[in-house]
DNA sequence: GTATATGCAAAGCATTTGCATTAAA
DNA sequence: TTTAATGCAAATGCTTTGCATATAC
């Protein structure tokens, strides 16, 4: 929960050695956790990682996985997205900057890098006098699975 | 819950006229939360909405508050958007499509039309599938209050 | 050995719902 | 008069917390 990442060339360090690197308690329910995450570009809810983790350590709680995204979180090496109802989603690639595509049918949430980003702007008398630090961009639409459903 | 919306010229139809004009049931609580939410470019929780409802009938319960939010959402009158932490804030402003500005510290939120919004685009390959029917874009920073805060 | 993480169960919010009552059309 | 909205209080779903126990360092 506190200090700067080591920075290494080549291969991305995963998840699991980015966190160890910052003095983090490795116990096997948070590497269950961050293992669960990991690498993947389309992004769970806590139930979600809670079951993967299950898979290879079934005595992990459900508590655990919250404090442990949480923890996640605010270190800034997962996001947590809340995109439409139902629970938030956990992603794991904090520090790449990228955006989001959306199921409104199913929730499903997916990393995408559109192109034309660096053409928004917003005008001053825009601002209202806030200081602008980041975009978000969410496409919204349907996924293939719910797209089908929609034909039925 | 249903039926088109009538078109009028010169002053855009306030959003009591335009559910007036669905066959909406039109009671004093709706009014009340109606006007609490019109016109507004800074966007309210359902808490605050009920606030400023109870100003003019205060004994408008928070439950119908809810349950009226959440008709005039169904009928795409109102957008329930959900940002960061904390409660679904409601956007009045639906059917003219813009974007939102919001306040990382205090969570306010409020309606801004970026330019470059056009240039914004997913390639095929990027789209994985799915039907895409729209963009949400959220610039993220600090109001003025809060940027004053961290000054001290 | 000591500080910290865990699991459990209970608490906390934001939101929704069931139902008897009230009011709009 | 009929049909639908209200208020209340209880239920829900997601998430956080308190505390006794277990474990990494």
């Amino acid at each position: 929960m506190n200090e700067p990442r080591r920075k290494t060339l080549g291969q991305p360090p995963s998840l699991l050695e980015r966190v160890r690197s910052r003095r983090w308690r490795v116990t096997s329910q948070r590497r269950a956790v961050a293992e669960a995450l990991d690498g993947d570009h389309v992004h769970l809810t806590a139930e979600e990682v809670h079951e993967r983790a299950r898979k290879v350590l079934p005595e992990v709680s459900l508590a655990t996985v919250y404090n442990t995204l949480g923890e996640l979180v605010a270190m800034g090496e997962v996001l947590e997205l809340r995109i439409g109802d139902g629970p938030a989603r956990y992603d794991p690639n904090a520090g790449t900057p990228h955006h989001h595509l959306a199921c409104t049918g199913c929730g499903s949430l997916l990393d995408v890098s559109p192109s034309g980003v660096d053409g928004l702007r917003l005008t001053p008398s825009q601002r209202h006098g806030y200081v602008v630090d980041d975009v978000d961009i969410t496409f919204r639409g349907r996924c293939p699975r719910c797209t089908d459903q929609d034909l039925r």
